[in-house]
DNA sequence: TCATTTGAGGATATATTATATCCTTAATGA
DNA sequence: TCATTAAGGATATAATATATCCTCAAATGA
């Protein structure tokens, strides 16, 4: 069970967004130069999260994709979800409803135990994503990214971007 | 990211094996029939939780599968990491050091922000898992399986079993 | 007006993985 | 001896991830 690339790849076109000067956005050109990513497939991510309206998005030269809302209030959750879809991470195929010798209307109530531990262990893991907003990425967990990199990635970037 | 169906089959197999009484073995045909599963299939199931060293077995009739240790002793962590493999849910391809402005040494030392927040979400995912041993599945979790039917499937499948 | 750039999304191709079955082998017990 | 078992290799099929190409309509700037 491994998570798709594009997880990795929208997180990190949404952290290049976050620092994004008002009124400009980022094409996906620029983004899969930035990032050395391939052009058509990494727009398809992105589209999965324009569909979940994480970003905004304008047509033309010097188009491109925008965050949404302020870094704040976009988590890595939200990017998660939008990319890989909001579906539990187990699925209950309900086999102890084979049971050949259970009695009539077992199993037809209450989920099984064994789901339930799962989609405990699914929503932990959900709520550490929920946990952490984009602007927590730069300022708490940044730290290992000098300011001036990254001043010196958005020249780059929004050159590219025209 | 789905789990692994087999991740379920190996659960409820390990459950069952929890209450079988001492001394005995249960085969994958008789777990494949008690389940409704795939005999062939499951039996890689049960192959990689005995790989993990959660079950011992022997061969020839009366043969099969039984639990290594107490279920006290063995977590759901264990039965999952049996099958689905112990390798994190998110891999960093470092795509950051794809940046075309980074300086020497950049990238080269600490884990990208991107990659440590998900394995932290990933920890929190698999201690929820640790958390839960074999033995509450019956006892606190398997309220909703009165133990007359437990009782009924384990002649049941104690019968298959010869 | 018109050429260019852009995101959206459909169609398709390939690679990887999950699911499933079949077979052989060696060990075990009746 | 003989049936039964787990282990594991080989193979086949289905589902999914990865990747590319194409068209379309909207936006931009000359």
């Amino acid at each position: 069970m491994i998570l798709k690339s594009q997880v990795e790849w929208a997180l990190h076109c949404c952290a290049i967004l976050a620092g994004l000067p008002e009124g400009r956005y980022l094409s996906t050109k620029a983004l899969a130069e930035f990032h050395g990513l391939p052009k058509e497939y990494l727009s398809k991510a992105l589209q999965s999260v324009s569909q979940a309206s994480l970003v905004e998005t304008t047509l033309g030269p010097s188009g491109g994709y925008r965050l949404a809302r302020p870094p704040s209030e976009i988590t890595f959750l939200d990017i998660v979800e939008a990319v890989e879809g909001k579906a539990r991470t187990f699925t209950c195929n309900n086999i102890r409803a084979n049971n050949p010798c259970r009695p009539a209307g077992f199993c037809d109530t209450k989920p099984c135990a064994v789901a339930r531990v799962m989609w405990q262990a699914d929503e932990a893991w959900r709520n550490t994503l929920r946990g952490v907003r984009l602007s927590d990425l730069v300022e708490t967990l940044g730290e290992e990214v000098p300011p001036d990199i990254w001043k010196g990635s958005y020249e780059w970037v929004l050159k590219r971007a025209g």
